[in-house]
DNA sequence: CGCTACCTGGGT
DNA sequence: ACCCAGGTAGCG
């Protein structure tokens, strides 16, 4: 599944192996649903482009075309997008096929359905996404234990639901929320009124760090090319319910957090 | 701010 | 036969 590192892999991929090549043929194989805009003029609009750049805010791929036309692609949970030769087969849960120059397929694809994309003008784009709503990233340059503070520090729910809210802080998913958390020594159920600066700031390093890993480990899933990721067991706490705590043996404790699953030692998160 | 719906493949 | 999933929009 997809969280800020597993996308970051596949932009980064996006941009050395289709950033320059142009786009023919559009074949959309799933519900309109997916879609913005209906089948037929998203098809038609993107024929003929050539993709100039791929870029990402929050988990929103973003692609500028030819004609000024942005191209958006959100994972949510299962989507995922391979880059493979036309002739290979199609899978059933494949939504759009973007067919490039050269004979090479980019095939987007989610077995669950929620995945989405939508392609407009930079600014309908941007509306339609609320891209101006999204908070600061947490992997942008600048970001820092003051931006955290700034943006947690009054607001008054729990402090791991701020953390997955992306008009909060843009970068965190389910897993590397509990992995930074756990980082940081904290208990997911605090207020995030109720830390600290200090706290702030070593919560800050932890976020940084972990989506660094993550990056640097390639990602927890397949890349553009079809290559795993080895960040899947790089983990401390998270799926490891029962198993020992890596700073104090505690066994990891898991519960429900405003309905996401969470994973957190009892013990030295506090 | 918290909760639920969205939807299907895969695990129990 | 359940039940669940690393995300988000939209509602109360």
């Amino acid at each position: 599944m997809a969280e800020v590192p597993e996308v970051e892999i596949i932009v980064r991929d996006l941009c050395e192996a289709v950033v320059g090549r142009a786009i023919g043929a559009v074949d959309v194989l799933l519900p309109a649903s997916v879609l913005f805009p209906p089948p037929t003029e998203y098809a038609a609009l993107l024929a003929g482009r050539a993709v100039l750049d791929a870029d990402r805010r929050a988990k929103y791929i973003l692609m500028s075309l030819t004609g000024d036309l942005l191209l958006s692609v959100h994972f949510m949970l299962w989507g995922t997008l391979k880059l493979v030769p036309s002739a290979q087969a199609v899978a059933a849960e494949t939504l759009v096929i973007y067919h490039l120059d050269g004979g090479d397929d980019l095939r987007f694809l989610d077995k669950l359905g929620y995945a989405r994309t939508a392609l407009a003008d930079p600014i309908t784009l941007a509306q339609r996404l609320d891209l101006d709503s999204l908070g600061p990233e947490a992997l942008e340059e600048g970001f820092n234990a003051e931006m955290l503070a700034r943006q947690i520090s009054h607001r008054r729910g729990v402090l791991k639901t701020l953390l997955l809210n992306q008009r909060v802080l843009a970068g965190l998913g389910n897993r590397d929320a509990d992995e930074s958390l756990w980082q940081a020594g904290l208990d997911p159920r605090r207020t995030a009124t109720s830390l600290s600066s200090e706290v702030i700031e070593r919560l800050a390093d932890s976020i940084v760090r972990v989506l660094n890993e993550g990056i640097a480990l390639r990602g927890t899933q397949r890349d553009l090319f079809g290559r795993l990721g080895r960040a899947l067991h790089r983990r401390d706490v998270f799926e490891r319910t029962g198993e020992p705590c890596p700073r104090c043996g505690t066994p990891i404790t898991r519960t429900r957090i405003g309905s996401r699953n969470t994973h957190f030692c009892p013990n030295c998160q506090r």
